[in-house]
DNA sequence: ATCTCTGCAAATGTTTTGCACTCCA
DNA sequence: TGGAGTGCAAAACATTTGCAGAGAT
């Protein structure tokens, strides 16, 4: 299985047995995120990215989407703080978790590598009688950047 | 000093710093998130509490008060995927960082302590070039009530 | 008197919804 | 031909902003 693009199959399988159609739409909309598999995509970002591409999809269309491809797991919904929710490819396949560091300066996203936490997870399972299946970590602080332009 | 109360004249202190007057609908809200220490209120929370207490306060200026105590560290802003922010009291004081559980069937948030990430925010910060000065983890699982309802 | 703060209403920006139309199965 | 999917416009909702008046020092 290659890691760096979606196994078709297995995905229109996951329509079928929820009885959803993999629409002309949903594909295009499914491609914007293969092609941008390092960003955090707005339902606004995709919307203009596809008309670059002058494959124009209704924005309604775009929300309904994103919202079905999140159901299905296919997305992972996240929220940074700036007032819209954003989108990337939620890799079930290979299970390393990947975090965000967010710049409280400048607003930067950048991402982190590890999953140091499902250890803890199996601890607080335990602890807590709370099943978990997913955790999201966000660090707030400041990139090298800002540090570097406050320094003047 | 009393960890179950706001520190007043820090917190008098805190505004006087910044030349901002701890009004009497400042007071009042602050007093709304001493008193649900343990509630994760939204601006509409906040607004319906206070009226209650039949001391009205425009919408507009719990907003604004949300943002300013938001801005002193004085309260935590958060999302919990809602579709609104949501906001506890920060405790710089105790430097225990407490973590939420989040209910993926009923929507429950579970508070959870622990301080786990100190060191891993050290490593990171570290390696990455990036300050970090502090986190948020949100764990997505079932709570034992719904895990009992769906065991019918 | 000045300057912040408040309340109201209007504006903004994101997301959702109603409805008629399209497209397959 | 029936039910899901789409596009458009309108609605809904949370949040922000402009402005005039209130309050404090």
């Amino acid at each position: 299985m290659n890691c760096m693009s979606i196994d078709l199959s297995n995905l229109r399988q996951k329509f079928r047995e929820r009885e959803y159609k993999l629409t002309p739409q949903r594909q295009i909309i499914l491609q914007v995120f293969v092609d941008n598999r390092d960003k955090h995509l707005s339902a606004e970002d995709v919307h203009n990215i596809v008309r670059q591409q002058s494959n124009d999809i209704g924005l309604a269309t775009v929300y309904r989407t994103l919202e079905l491809l999140s159901d299905l797991d296919i997305l992972q919904k996240m929220d940074f703080g700036d007032g819209r929710s954003r989108y990337e490819i939620n890799e079930t396949s290979t299970p390393h978790h990947h975090h965000h560091l967010i710049c409280l300066a400048c607003g930067k996203v950048i991402e982190f590598e590890g999953d140091l936490l499902e250890d803890l997870e199996t601890v607080i399972s335990r602890n807590s009688n709370f099943t978990i299946v997913d955790h999201q970590v966000k660090f707030y602080g400041y990139c090298q950047e800002c540090r570097d332009k406050s320094e003047d």
